[in-house]
DNA sequence: TATTGTTATACTCTATAACTATA
DNA sequence: TATAGTTATAGAGTATAACAATA
């Protein structure tokens, strides 16, 4: 097992061939809403931590600000968000999220549990609670915030051209 | 549980939380053996399948065949691999992984070893061998070829330039 | 006429550094 | 002089479709 391929059987190289597997059966899943994941965890962060700055939300991302103008653009184009002029200080935006975002971001959670669902479907609930709380430790251990994903600094923009998506192979 | 932001501490989202943690953190490590993890994945495939086609191998790893010239150029220009003439069909190269290639897959085994050790450090000797077995059973009900990174399709080319590896901050 | 490997094109994404308007 | 957000630029990666050589 030492001169042999690395890691086809354990623990680490198993996570990323699951782990991206499901972040492109997710974004699939959510591409049916309009949606890219980038959008998802910003719906996620303004929920949770409305009103903010778009160089507070970069921090909270991880990811640069300059970045975040496109996708913000998309998001006040689709409705999910609001770009509001701050009264104390008039460089700076509020983001906030719409109600239509809130009602979006309900949708994502039911695509989200199918999806959680169909990833995990070869388990039982006993062994569910048990890799959850595995990865969660591993996650601790790691230094990942809850809630954010790591790859946010390279998270498509928009969604993939469409004609891909319409391919059948995948997922 | 249901209007709540999806997935914070269910496994479908710990899955690609920790599974791209873990692909930057390996990507990171083989970065200092100057391969990517595009390299190293036809490194292994090379050893297992030798000789291997260009269109078989872009078959294996899920990709298009066009994309694997530029890696290519870059494995026989590092050493690792050669394109030799069939004598059967003048069309086609056998790819054949040279004698540095093995050496440098045996090298990116020992850091893949490190790897694996640093990302499952929070974890017992039996809750590894937990953790693996339930990845396996997902990767094997969704479809996941053992070894095979379902990314392929996406994998950087080159290693990203250089300044940002610097940076400190990640992993 | 089909297939292998290659190249060319157009498109997307990203990072960086200007730039503007405020402070 | 510094900061928030934006825009411009240049670079890297990708997919797709030609293409040349061979079958």
């Amino acid at each position: 097992m030492n001169s042999s391929p690395p890691g086809k059987g354990s623990p680490a190289f198993l996570l990323t061939q699951v782990g991206t597997h499901a972040a492109q059966a997710f974004a699939k899943r959510i591409a049916a809403l309009s949606v890219t994941p980038a959008h998802a965890g910003i719906l996620r962060m303004l929920k949770m931590h409305s009103p903010l700055s778009q160089r507070e939300l970069a921090a909270k991302l991880g990811m640069h600000a300059s970045r975040l103008v496109a996708i913000l653009d998309e998001m006040e184009e689709g409705g999910l968000a609001v770009r509001e002029p701050s009264a104390k200080d008039r460089r700076v935006y509020q983001l906030r999220i719409t109600e239509k975002g809130l009602e979006t971001l309900r949708e994502i959670g039911l695509v989200y549990q199918e999806h959680n669902a169909a990833i995990t479907a070869a388990l039982s609930d006993e062994e569910r609670e048990t890799l959850t709380s595995l990865l969660e430790r591993i996650a601790a251990d790691q230094g990942l915030v809850p809630g954010v994903h790591p790859g946010y600094q390279s998270l498509p923009v928009k969604a993939r051209s469409g004609k891909a998506a319409g391919k059948a192979s995948r997922d």
